[in-house]
DNA sequence: CATGAATGAGCATTCATTCAT
DNA sequence: TATGAATGAATGCTCATTCAT
């Protein structure tokens, strides 16, 4: 079972890798198997399909990265606080290539359809993540006056997403990092519209 | 030469359906030629490859769009008009396909690098029209005392393929459209952050 | 007529070049258009077939070598002038390209079965020019005595051939250019062994 | 284990006979899988390409062949004994088709350059083996105190191809086999100026 | 627990050739 | 005389997946 654990373990971050560094659609079993140098069949034998495999890839990191927000947001009191910690976790999402994969999946699952609802799924933790920390620290606002915080949680998502499908189009991220650093910088703006 | 002119037209309107359908990934000659009836190798013929072929369907709606959202932008005196303008041109976007063929052709680009500079020149008259529109319509204006204009052009833009992302995960549509819907309504509100 | 003789002639060059470059399982309609800047169909209609065109471009070089080699045999009334005369011309041959494209077609010949027997009526006149010159001049000699003459021509070309087959392999033909030049420098004993 | 060695093997000699009977330019992965009975992906899941099917059963044939002849002529004391042998095993070579695939093999290299350093890699042994023969049978001799062993060696190999490739153009073989009865009928000539 | 062998379908691309103009 | 359009079959190679061991 840890032996097996740490197979696993291994073709899970391979399958992470090739979906950061080729892409969904060269993210077949072979590559994932040449990265991690182990044996191709393992794949089927661990997860029984490709489309197994690479949602249990994603699941693994948005997890930890889901987990680790939410551990920030619960500590933010203000939005300028929230906003602050939450431009800085983005920054490692770019980072660590988790973006990468999760806008990845979402467009490889218009080729392969099964995928859609699943991913679905997986979003719908983060909307309420945004959604919640919104009501905290925005309970009553300008901004949530007019907009629903619903909608407002899936602008947010919109947004972070947009800018994932950007960040590997640059050679440089030299726009994408302006972006975040402006975000952060906006703070008392945001505040101000957020805040109550 | 008007038949050249007919096959080339169908092969870029099937090469535009399957991109939009079947996704990057799942568009290969076979099914853009199973889809428009005619004979695989005419793909190349034609385009030279499929990279050739996707890039020039890409083009072919790329270019419509960009001329409509100039036509209507240049109208719209005002914030709030512009605004209005462009959410129904969105509309359109996502109703046509448009950008979901724009994102899968992003996304795809992180398996085919050679795409990725392609995309990024087809990028810049987008941020290039925003940009001159907000100078247009939000000469001084608080947001864009305190965001240099090609920062929020570039924002603009994320948010717009951040939406395209998502729009296909959901069986309907409803939470992308009441974004748009309420993108409109804020005409107002955004007016007042950017009207002069 | 002569317009079609100069695009006719440019094809037959264009195919020889692309035997000689590319070689025999890279000679397509295609490689010998793109070579000579023509329509691709062209080869059929003036060749009917690509087998019609190589034997075509091959009957071009082999005729007018032949003339040569038949010019400079003539003149000759020595073992040693000949072989002189004959190694000059070889020099020509690998030079040119002339005998590689006579073994590209020989090999290729297996391949393509019906283009065989016309590579051997091809050889014919070879075999008949090299007789009647031992004939002429090693009338009566040592070799001659033991061996038939149309072996010996037989033999002649054989050697002919191989080193054909062997220029191409090697980055620079010193060896090759070694053993024709040790050719040369061999006519008196050659001489002894050939002459009357 | 053995299940791989011999599908292996299989494909190995399927790979032989096809380039003996159809040629370079026609031996083609599904033309191999076709004349073996196998699956065509076979070729690349043991031997990774074309090329690398097409040397592999290259060194197969060869390798076998240099052992018998370095047996065989390790066994000849003199010239005529040594000239038996080889052309004993040369007429073997034509027989089996071992000459067919080598002449194809190198004369194939013209359209995949790739392959020409491998085929002069193969070719040194066979260099070797002649020179180091001349010198043990024929160490001193009219023809060596004028002629490079090396040079000779060079030039038994060049006859060796040229015959090779003058073979299957024949319907008969006579001619050529003409020529070796004959060569080995010359022992004592060749053995003259060879010999000590 | 893990592997190597195997398969049939699919991939992008090129082939020789035909044909209407 | 020449061309561009078109085709069906073939090319080398990769795919996800299965299975016996």
């Amino acid at each position: 079972m840890q032996a097996s654990a740490g197979t696993k373990q291994q073709i899970l971050e391979a399958a992470f890798e090739t979906l950061r560094e080729e892409g969904f659609s060269a993210a077949s079993s072979r590559a994932v198997a040449r990265r991690g140098g182990f044996n191709q069949a393992l794949v089927f034998y661990y997860f029984g399909s490709m489309d197994g495999l690479l949602l249990a890839a994603l699941d693994w990191t948005n997890e930890r990265r889901l987990a680790a927000y939410r551990e920030v947001l619960a500590d933010a009191p203000t939005v300028e606080q929230a906003l602050a910690a939450a431009t800085r976790l983005f920054g490692e999402d770019l980072e660590s290539g988790h973006i990468t994969v999760v806008s990845q999946m979402i467009a490889g699952s218009v080729s392969r359809p099964e995928l859609a609802p699943q991913m679905l799924k997986r979003m719908e933790p983060w909307l309420e993540l945004c959604e919640r920390t919104l009501e905290r620290i925005a309970g009553e606002s300008p901004l949530t006056a007019v907009v629903d915080r619903k909608e407002l949680a899936y602008a947010i998502v919109t947004f972070y997403l947009g800018a994932n499908l950007l960040t590997h189009l640059e050679a440089d991220r030299a726009r994408v990092d302006a972006l975040i650093a402006r975000l952060r910088e906006l703070g008392p703006l945001v505040g101000g519209l957020l805040g109550a």
